[in-house]
DNA sequence: ACAGTTTCTGAAACCGTTTTCAGGCAAGGT
DNA sequence: ACCTTGCCTGAAAACGGTTTCAGAAACTGT
C-alpha cells in the first residue's frame, strides 16, 4: 500500500536507480521499455519533494491575488493559465483578501515552494515584494506596483488616463459635480483612479466638494456604504465614477435601494466591464481593460525571467483602457441637454 | 546569498542540528533563545520540501473547482479559507474549467504535492476521484459526487429539491410551459436538477416539448445560446428554470438582446443567487443555498479525516435550498391571473 | 586484433530535514 | 559517596530522488 519509490521500480527493472532516474529525464538508455513497463506496472510517481529537495526546483507558480472573486482577477487566472498550460509548470492561486497581514503569511507561506510569482499586492507599501526579492524568488507584479522594490517586471494598465477618460466622459454631456467612489489609495490603481480623477476635475477648474471623495476599499460592502453616504448628501452629485467593478455593484445596490434612477437622476461610470454589464438596466458605461491579455503577459514575463536568469533590468509594461459606452451616462438634470433629452422621450 | 540551512543555524548557535530542529519542533531545550538569535540573524527559513520529503507531510490542501470565475465557487474558497486559517495548513487553488482532461493534470499534479484535497469533479464518471483513493489521499467532494467511489465524504445540497421548487413556483403562479436551461448531465448538479425540474412537471401532467430543455454546460456562453433557441421556437416557453448562475447571466443577454420582456413576457427563475441578481430589472427570483456553509464544512470533514485517520465510513451531507422570491417570475400572458396584474398596473 | 573513442552504466555523495539511539550530566534517594 | 532516575544532547541513519565519477561495454578506424 505505500507508494512505489524510485528503488522499487529500479528493482523491479533490474537496473539500477541512476539509469530509472536518467531514462525518467529523457537521456538515452538501453533498457528503456523494460523501465517503462516497470512504471507502469507499480504505478510509479515521482515525489515531488524529493525531487525539489535536490534540483533546488518546484516546478510550481504561485499566482496571488487580493481578491479571487473579483472576475478581472478570474480573468487574469484564466489568461496566465493559457500561457502555463503547454510549459510543465503547476500554478498555485491564492487569495489575500486585500490583507497586508494575510497576504504577508501567503508569501511568506509559498515563498519556498515555487520557482516563482505573480504578485498582485494588496498596498504599495508592504514589505511582501522586498520579502520575496531577498529571497530571490523571480517576481513579477500584476496591477499593482511595489515602489519600494523597483527590480520586478510588472504589467499595468493606464489607471490615471482610464480615471481620465470616465471623468472627461462626464464632463463632455454637461455634469460639473461628479463625484467618485475611490479604492484604498495605499494599493496602485486606487491611488492612480483617484488622481486622474481629481486631475480631469482640476483642469476643468471645477470646485471639488471634499465629500465628493468615498472610500469603498474596493468591496461591494464599501461601494454600497459610500454611493449611500453620496446621495445623502444635502447636495448630491450628479454623477459618479466608480473605481473598480465590486464596489460598482454595491453602489448600484444602494442606488436602488434608495430609489434614484439611473442615468435621469444620476449618470454612474464604472471601471472594469463585467458580463452583467450589459444586462442591467440601464446597461452600465465603463472603462474596460485587456483583462486576460495581462495576466497572459504577465506570465510570459515570468516564464522568460525564470529562464535566462539574467538580472536584466525590470520591465514595466502599461496597456490601455478604453470607454465603453452604454447607457448609464446622461446628461444631468435641468441642463439644455438634459431638458431636450427627457422632452424627446416623453 | 544562498539560503541559510537548519546546519549554518545550528553553527552559529553552537550546537548540534538535532537540537536545532527540536527546539523549532516544540520541545524544550536549554539553548532556546540562543536558536532563536541565529534564526533571527540568519533570517533562516525551513525547506519545505526537505520536511515534506522526511515527514511525509505536506502542509498544504489542494482545493479543486471546475470554475473560478463562478462566485459560487469563490463564496466556497472563502469558506474554506474560514477554517483553515488558524491551522497550520496553506491553500492551493486550482481551476479546471469544467473540463476531465484538464482535472485529470491538475489532480495528478497536485497528488503528491498535497495532504489532502477538496474537489469539485467536472463530471460523474471520471477516473480522478479513483486516483486519489488510489493514492491514498484524504479528498472530500464538493458539490458533486463521484459514485465510482462511495469511499469519499461530500458535502452537497439538495439539487432535485431545489429544482423542484423553482418549477412548483412557476407552476403555482400559473405557468404550465416551462422550459429549461440544464447543465451538464455528467455533474451531479447538472443531473439532479435536470431531474427535479422533470419530477415537478411530470407530476403536474403536463406533456413537455422535447426542445424545451436545452444544455448550456454551465458556463455563460451556452447560457445565452440555450435562451436563443428558446426564444426562437415556434410556440416558445412562458418561463425558464436556468440551473446555474452563470448561464442565467447568458440567458438574460440574449433576453435582452430579443427585446423580450420580464416578467411579463418571459418569467425566470435561476439557481444560485449572487449580488447582482438584486440590481437587475426586474431583481432576479432565485434558488439560494448556504455556500460558504458548504465550504467550511468541507474544509472541517477534512481536517477531520486527516486528523484521525480513521477509515470510518464515508459521510454524505445535504444542504438544504431556499427560494428567494424577488420579481423576474410573473403570472403568464393571458390568464385570468396575468390579466389581473397588467391591468392593475397600468 | 588493437588502441582510441564514444556511449552507457552503477556506486556513492548529496540535497535539508526529522528521528532514533546511545549516552552525558545533573538531580534525587539511600 | 553511590546508584538510580530523568532530562537533554549529538552522531548518524533515514527520506527519495539527481548528479558526479570512474569504469565497462560497445563502437570506430586502422
Amino acid at each position: 500500500m505505500k507508494a512505489p519509490t524510485i528503488t522499487d521500480v529500479a528493482e523491479e527493472a533490474g537496473v539500477s536507480v541512476s539509469t530509472v532516474s536518467r531514462h525518467l529525464r529523457g537521456d538515452r538508455v538501453r533498457a528503456a521499455e523494460r523501465i517503462d513497463r516497470a512504471v507502469a506496472r507499480l504505478r510509479y510517481r515521482p515525489s515531488p519533494a524529493a525531487q525539489s529537495l535536490k534540483s533546488g526546483k518546484t516546478g510550481a507558480i504561485a499566482l496571488v491575488v487580493p481578491d479571487i472573486a473579483n472576475p478581472f482577477f478570474a480573468a487574469v487566472v484564466r489568461g496566465a493559465e493559457s500561457i502555463t498550460a503547454q510549459g510543465g509548470h503547476t500554478i498555485f492561486l491564492a487569495n489575500t483578501d486585500e490583507s497586508d497581514a494575510r497576504e504577508a503569511e501567503v508569501v511568506e507561506d509559498l515563498l519556498s515552494r515555487v520557482d516563482g510569482m505573480l504578485l498582485a499586492p494588496a498596498s504599495e507599501n508592504n514589505p511582501n515584494p522586498q520579502l520575496l526579492a531577498d529571497a530571490g524568488v523571480p517576481t513579477v507584479l500584476i496591477d499593482r506596483e511595489a515602489p519600494s522594490t523597483g527590480c520586478f517586471d510588472a504589467v499595468l494598465i493606464d489607471n490615471y488616463g482610464g480615471a481620465e477618460s470616465a471623468v472627461e466622459h462626464l464632463l463632455a454631456i454637461g455634469h460639473e459635480r461628479i463625484a467618485t467612489i475611490a479604492g484604498s489609495v495605499d494599493s496602485t490603481p486606487g491611488r492612480l483612479r483617484l488622481e486622474g480623477y481629481r486631475a480631469s476635475l482640476a483642469a476643468h477648474a471645477s470646485e471639488l466638494p471634499p465629500d465628493f471623495i468615498q472610500f469603498g476599499g474596493f468591496m461591494e460592502h464599501g461601494g454600497y456604504q459610500s454611493m449611500m453616504r453620496l446621495l445623502a448628501l444635502a447636495d448630491p452629485p450628479t454623477a459618479v465614477f466608480v473605481a473598480n467593478n465590486m464596489m460598482t455593484i454595491g453602489a448600484l445596490r444602494a442606488v436602488k435601494d434608495i430609489g434614484v434612477r439611473i442615468p435621469d437622476d444620476l449618470s454612474v461610470i464604472g471601471f472594469d466591464d463585467h458580463p452583467f454589464s450589459e444586462i442591467l438596466d440601464p446597461p452600465l458605461t465603463v472603462i474596460d481593460r485587456p483583462m486576460e491579455q495581462q495576466g497572459a503577459l504577465a506570465m510570459r514575463m515570468l516564464l522568460s525571467r525564470m529562464g535566462n536568469n539574467s538580472s536584466r533590468m525590470a520591465r514595466r509594461v502599461v496597456l490601455d483602457t478604453r470607454l465603453i459606452e452604454r447607457a448609464s451616462c446622461g446628461p444631468p438634470r435641468g441642463t439644455p441637454m438634459g431638458a431636450s433629452r427627457r422632452a424627446g422621450e416623453a
